[in-house]
This record gives structure tokens, C-alpha cells and sequence, in this order.
RNA sequence: GGGGGUGUAGUUCAGUUGGUUAGAACGCCUGCCUGUCACGCAGGAGGCCGCGAGUUCGAGUCUCGUCACUCCCGCCA
């Protein structure tokens, strides 16, 4: 017996053609005469009837078939009758009159139907994930994922960019996330690092003279997990020789561009608007900001640094900011919902969340009124563009803490305000990232993208004077909110790249030991050069509508780290920690 | 490391003020059924109430601890 056909293939044309299907019970409806079933393969259903009148050894056998079962049939496909017809099923005008029956494999009851609308937790979910990877819908995300790397690799060909592998088992670097180790039995008491990103090996290709390379690669990262964060995750990674910022920045857009047109048919105007970190965070308080809707935050630091509410005004007078944000016609919001987002708020260390409401008269109906004159009243009024029926929020603070709880406010804000089109996909580069910021916990600057990102030339004065206000050539390509992709040009020159790491506090035995290979080549004939890396798992999440990236990976850890499925990690035996001289302490 | 949420049948959930034998739906099993497509009808099986202590005459319910899953803060160059 031999395939034929898919369930997704046979339609009216078809009509009398004996077809061979193989596939799962999807759903059978046996009424003691004739048994129907919902046939299912990767590509779609069709049903299959057994008719006693047509064959009574095979309708007599097919009484046992159950959900999930699985079966080659032999059958003549035949025209439904008009009031028959389903049109809810692709296949709906024909079903398939079965006269030949092969059960490959029976199953178990399973621990939750195979349906779209899922109902098991997701514990259960991925406790059997073979299982719930036979769920059209998830099958589908994963077809997208499959456009998604073909696209890639299609465009990036076409570019004349080269697919060039790189090591897993490589060298712990300090500097950004924490990394997974392997112990080498080879060498007694050392250990390889899985890459957080093949980063120095991309940079070393360039030196090589690769002028162009990409790779879709697994990254690794120790840290603690979230709704779109895995401890192994997929970039596209990409680097490229002779190239600025603008070439690097059309290549991604060509991207993008191919892959949003090839997966979900949508044209992505490009070029990509383009806005500096510091407008970020001026106008929407992150650096990710959603495009999708206005509702921007206005700087008010001016108006109030004078003023009787002392709140404010001692805020500003230590270097603070206060800023506002308007909800057009939310003047309707209950004391519990404005507690609710007092609370929201605090969770980014804001202490409170002032508000006004403006009456049917124009005046305001607040808690701070009393606290400002009526020309403050009208310079904010004027600044916020407050109109009759508005609520506006203000937080106090420092510059951190008023962005990161106003930002995240905003996004909160539009979601309750049903701002949000779901249908849109709206891009933003961000451009001139600070380079360092200051770590207070070690006491020292830390690289905000990498540590082998360029500073613009005019600021490289500042590298032993003025750390904190030397900008980066970096930039982040944000989708609705989310960074899908981030990079930099890199140093190409020695002397530069040692005067970054002595500026992150790094001796000149610290950096030679950890990143000696890497400025040494930096002196062998290094071409300028610069890429970019994007975020499969997220990229695919936004284009599939998916609130999680375990959704889109097939075989994905919980958050703490675990695999369900094959329940790893697990304790290793002695045998096995002997030969890698290795011994376990665990705490208590 | 910290904060929030969840945990009861295979699955999703309900379970009153602490009180007799812990329920429903779907799924599963058996029988009947020749045009269903969430087939229908009749019957049935199925429970470590996450786990461990405690309070109580009595705990699914209250207290403490613990584990798992999840969302978030920190962390993630």
C-alpha cells in the first residue's frame, strides 16, 4: 500500500479515483451501520467512510478504530449529495468509501484531545509535547517558522552572504549574560562555554575576508526565563565588511521585508523609520517603544520645578523629571482602576501615581490640584493637551524610574484603551544607544550592547574622561514593542578596542587573557566592519500572534529551565562525574 | 533573590460557614443505532482533593512548610 494522496488534496475532481490515504483518526462517528471518520494528516481532514453495503469484512474491522489510531485506506473518492456537503472542511464535497484497511498502530486513550481550542494546562501540554505538536494550529506556527528560514536564507544567498558554521564548545567570556558551562574530560578541570552569540567568531570571519556572513544559530543563555525568553534560542545572525550603518540597516530591511511578504503576505514599507535612544525614551519612556499608537509622554519638569507641590518641584531640583501622560477620555476610570495602575507602576519602583480628571466645566478634579496656580494649571493643561473628559497620570522620580513606569504605563494604557490594532506590524530603528551605563552593584561601567561595539569617532576622547556620554554606533530594530533584532559596527582597531576594556574596568592582564586572541587579530589587517542579529523565536511569536515563545519552539524548557518531556536536567552518575573530574556539593 | 496567580477524575473546572457517600462537562468503556460531521440514545468505570506537618470531635475548605506550572521585578553585553 502506498501513499497517494494527502487528506487536503482530493476534491470534486476526483470523483471516482482510487485514492490511498494514510494517516490518524481524527474523530470517528461509528452509528453501528455505517462508521464515518475524520481522517488527518499534516495537510488537512477528509473524511473516510465504512459502508457495510460496500465491503462488510472491512466495515466489520473498522468497528475498532478509536482517536489517534493510525491507518493506510484504500478507497474510491465519491461526491457527497448536495445537503451533505460540509463546507466548514476543505475536502467538504467529497468523502472517501474505504475497501481496503490497514491499522499501522493503535493508541492509548490520550491525556487531551487534539484540538485548535486547547484545554490542558500547559504542564500537560508539554509533558507530552509529541502530542500537542499534532495540533493543527501549533503545526501551523511551525510551517511559518520553516518560511521564515527559507526567506532567510533565500534573500541572504541572493545577497551574496555566506552560511559559515561556528563552535557550541567555546570560551567563557565575562562580560554580558552568564554562560553555560561543559566540562572537558580531555582537560582535567576546565570547561567550555556554550556561545551566548557567535559574536567574536562573526567579527573574526570579517578579518578573515568572509566580507559577508550570516548563519541561523542556536545562542545559549543562563539566565532566568520569561514569556519571550529561552535558555537556548535561534538567532539570525549576520556581519558584514565595508559597511556602515546603512547598508547594514537596508540589508535588515530587505529582510524583514522578504520575510513578512513570504510567510504572511503583508508588504512592509520600508525604509524603517529611524529614532534616537534619547527621543525613545523622551516620548514613550522605553527603548522598544510600540509604534502602534500615539499616547507619548510629555516632559513637564519645567513647569513644575517651581511650584508649591513640593513633590515635584524637590524631584526636579535633584535632577529628577516628572512627566505626564494623557488617557483622551478616560476621565471615567473608578478609584479601583486608578489604584490598580498606582500599583502597576510601582512595580518599576515608582512611589506613586498622581492623577487629574478634567470636569465637563474644564477644572480639575484631582488630589495635587490645590498644590498648583492656575497658570501651572494652564502651562500642564497646554503641555498635556488636556481636554474635558481626559485623565492625566504623572510620576516623579528620577529619569529611570519616570520612563520605566510612564513606558510601561503607556503600553498598559493602550491595551486597556483598545489602542492597539492587532493587525498591524509596525517597525522603529533605534539609533544611538548610550555606550556604557554604570553598574552600581560592581561598582564599574558595563557595555549596554557589547563590548565590541564602535563609539562614534568625535567621542573617543571621552573614553577615559566622560564614559556615560559617549554614544554607540548601535541600533535596535523594535517591532510593536518588542526588540526583534539589535547590532552595531565593531571596532576594528586595536588601540580602540583596549580602550573600551579599560574603561569597563578590565586590567590589561584581564582583557589580554579573555579577548587576546581577538586584539591580536584586530592587528593582523581587520576591515571595518558591523552586523546585526535578530531574534528568530520572537520574530516568528510577533508574526504568528503567539504570547509565548515556547509556542513556537517545537521542544521548549518551563521557565525553570526544565524540559517536561525528557525531564532534563538530571543528576548525572559517578561514573560519569569521575571521568570529568567532577564532584557535586549540594547546599543542605 | 523577590512579588502575584494556579494546583480537586484522563482533561477543563465547580465545591457554601470546617460537617453525612467530593460533583459537572468533555474524554474513556459497554450496548443500541445506515448519512454523521462537536452524531444520537441507554448504562458504566474512573479521585493520594500536588506533597508534608499542624489546629479540630471532624480539613478539599483554616494555619505553616514544601514542590510544580505560570506572569512580573531583579537578571538577560
Amino acid at each position: 500500500m502506498r501513499r497517494t494522496h494527502t487528506c487536503v488534496d482530493l476534491s470534486k475532481k476526483d470523483v471516482g479515483q482510487e485514492v490511498v490515504l494514510m494517516g490518524w483518526v481524527h474523530r470517528r462517528r461509528d452509528h453501528g451501520g455505517v462508521i464515518f471518520i475524520d481522517f488527518r494528516d499534516r495537510y488537512g481532514l477528509t473524511q473516510i467512510v465504512f459502508n457495510p453495503e460496500n465491503n462488510k469484512e472491512v466495515h466489520d474491522r473498522a468497528h475498532i478504530l478509536r482517536n489517534e489510531f493510525v491507518l493506510g485506506v484504500k478507497g474510491t473518492v465519491i461526491a457527497r449529495p448536495d445537503d451533505m456537503i460540509n463546507s466548514n472542511m476543505q475536502t467538504g464535497e467529497i468523502e472517501v468509501m474505504i475497501d481496503e484497511l490497514r491499522i499501522f498502530n493503535t493508541a492509548v486513550t490520550l491525556p487531551f484531545q487534539i484540538e485548535d481550542n486547547v484545554d490542558a494546562s500547559e504542564a500537560t501540554r508539554l509533558s507530552n509535547r509529541h502530542i500537542d505538536l499534532r495540533r493543527p494550529e501549533l503545526q501551523k506556527t511551525f510551517i511559518a517558522r520553516h518560511k521564515a528560514s527559507m526567506a532567510v536564507r533565500n534573500y541572504l544567498d541572493g545577497q551574496n552572504f555566506l552560511d559559515i558554521e561556528t563552535p557550541f564548545l567555546t570560551k567563557s567570556t565575562p562580560e554580558g549574560a552568564r554562560d553555560y558551562l561543559v566540562p572537558s574530560r580531555v582537560n582535567e578541570g576546565q570547561f567550555y562555554a556554550l556561545p551566548q552569540s557567535p559574536q567574536i567568531f562573526k567579527q573574526l570571519l570579517m578579518i578573515s575576508g568572509f566580507d559577508r556572513y550570516y548563519q541561523i544559530v542556536r545562542c545559549f543563555r543562563d539566565e532566568d526565563l520569561r514569556a519571550d525568553r529561552q535558555p537556548e534560542f535561534t538567532q539570525i545572525d549576520i556581519e558584514m565588511s565595508f559597511a556602515g550603518e546603512d547598508e547594514i540597516m537596508g540589508v535588515a530591511e530587505g529582510l524583514v521585508k522578504k520575510v513578512f511578504k513570504d510567510v504572511i503576505g503583508k508588504e512592509v514599507q520600508t525604509p524603517i523609520n529611524r529614532i534616537t535612544y534619547k527621543e525613545a525614551l523622551d516620548k514613550y519612556g522605553l527603548d522598544k517603544p510600540d509604534m502602534r499608537f500615539e499616547l507619548e509622554l510629555k516632559d513637564i519638569s519645567e513647569i513644575v520645578k517651581t511650584t508649591g507641590f513640593k513633590v515635584f518641584a524637590s524631584v526636579v531640583e535633584k535632577g529628577g523629571l516628572v512627566k505626564a501622560i494623557n488617557a483622551k477620555g478616560c476621565a471615567t476610570f473608578s478609584r479601583k482602576e486608578i489604584d490598580d495602575l498606582t500599583e502597576y507602576v510601582g512595580i518599576y519602583k515608582a512611589k506613586g501615581l498622581a492623577w487629574v480628571k478634567i470636569k465637563e466645566d474644564g477644572s480639575w478634579q484631582s488630589p495635587i490640584a490645590k498644590f498648583f496656580t492656575p497658570e501651572e494649571q494652564a502651562l500642564i493643561a497646554e503641555k498635556t493637551d488636556m481636554e474635558v473628559g481626559d485623565i492625566i497620570f504623572f510620576v516623579a522620580d528620577n529619569p529611570k524610574v519616570v520612563n520605566e513606569s510612564l513606558g510601561n504605563l503607556r503600553n498598559l494604557l493602550a491595551e486597556k484603551m483598545e489602542l492597539i490594532d492587532e493587525d498591524l506590524f509596525e517597525f522603529v530603528w533605534v539609533t544611538d544607544f548610550p555606550m556604557f551605563d554604570y553598574d552600581e552593584h560592581e561598582k564599574r561601567y558595563s557595555a549596554i550592547h557589547h563590548p565590541f561595539t564602535a563609539p562614534f569617532e568625535e567621542d573617543y576622547d571621552k573614553l577615559e574622561t566622560d564614559p556615560l556620554n559617549i554614544n554607540s554606533r548601535a541600533y535596535d530594530l523594535v517591532l510593536n514593542g518588542s526588540e526583534i533584532g539589535g547590532g552595531s559596527i565593531r571596532i576594528h582597531d586595536r588601540a580602540v578596542q583596549e580602550r573600551v576594556f579599560a574603561a569597563l574596568g578590565l586590567t590589561e592582564d584581564d582583557y589580554k587573557e579573555k579577548f587576546g586572541f581577538l586584539i591580536d587579530a584586530l592587528e593582523s589587517g581587520a576591515p571595518p566592519h558591523g552586523g546585526i542579529a535578530f531574534g528568530l523565536d520572537r520574530l516568528i511569536m510577533i508574526l504568528c500572534k503567539q504570547s509565548s515563545i515556547r509556542d513556537v519552539i517545537a521542544f521548549p524548557k518551563t521557565q525553570k529551565a526544565s524540559c517536561l518531556l525528557t525531564a532534563a536536567p538530571s543528576f548525572a552518575s559517578t561514573d560519569q562525574l569521575d571521568e570529568l573530574s567532577l564532584k557535586v556539593v549540594l547546599d543542605d
